[in-house]
DNA sequence: CTTGAGCCTGTAGTTGCTACAGACCTTACA
DNA sequence: TGTAAGGTCTGTAGCAACTACAGGCTCAAG
């Protein structure tokens, strides 16, 4: 890539470092469509701008925050083309809270269980398993 | 297969219907090791007994505690031939714990993200979103 | 001019299943 | 005895969301 046709631009690699993402992704993310095809040097390499940092930083906040591609996609506004209205933003972002307290509350549950057997466990060479037995025979709920 | 056969087994689907598994799950299972080879009858039906049963509701129930498969592997004996100590199982199961734990304290991270920046969000269509912002400069943490 | 790093492509692997397609077997009923 | 419906057999492909090669170019530094 020559001075003149990087001019300001990122090569993947930048980006990658750039955002802390794993320099295959980006390759991922733009053969799914969530990061717009870059354009290119005559070699071939692509040129990536202030625009994709952006677009880029987006999608991973949004994947931290356990949104799946689906409602990513629809933030982005690839769904339908345009730029979702303030409503379709609020309800997918309702609908995934939902979802993360679901989740939350499975855990919980896991984690009693788990919390109770473990407390049962002496760790001594006992020949039957409070743990093993709890798994086998289920009290809860 | 005939009656001689059969003689009080189960066939996959019968396996399935008493566990509530998917019957192609019971295949994945065996392929992977977690369920021994069932005999078969001459036409090369498997053919399963109480102890498939048994062994697969534990299975079943550990995947359903969030036990990783390894781990599930290891409960059962799989990994060095022999029945695990009562010092192993306890130790996966802590191990787990924490797992479930970390994973719980990083969904309540979010839930609040998500909660704080929803309730900001009146669902009228305003120009800047701020569950948009939220996402495109994170301020917290 | 060479060397090493970086980039390009396509493809395969990961985890834990799930879902076919096409062939074979068994059972029920006439 | 025939036949139709359903069950089972095998191998293989697909899912999400990446991640990791292999084999070949290209670029920058010394």
């Amino acid at each position: 890539m020559t001075d003149h046709e990087r001019e300001s631009g990122f090569t993947r690699g930048d980006l990658a470092r750039a955002t802390g993402c794993n320099i295959e992704t980006i390759r991922y993310y733009e053969k799914t469509g969530l990061l717009p095809d870059p354009p290119r040097t005559g070699a071939g390499y692509r040129i990536y701008s202030a625009i994709h940092v952006r677009r880029l930083r987006f999608i991973l906040r949004a994947r931290e925050l356990g949104f799946p591609m689906e409602d990513i996609r629809g933030l982005i506004g690839l769904e339908d083309g345009a730029a979702p209205t303030c409503a379709e933003v609020r309800d997918r972002t309702e609908r995934h809270l939902a979802d993360v307290r679901a989740r939350i509350a499975d855990l919980r549950r896991i984690e009693a269980v788990l919390a109770a057997t473990a407390s049962r466990c002496s760790g001594a060479d006992v020949p039957d398993c409070p743990v093993l037995d709890a798994i086998s025979n289920p009290a809860d709920r």
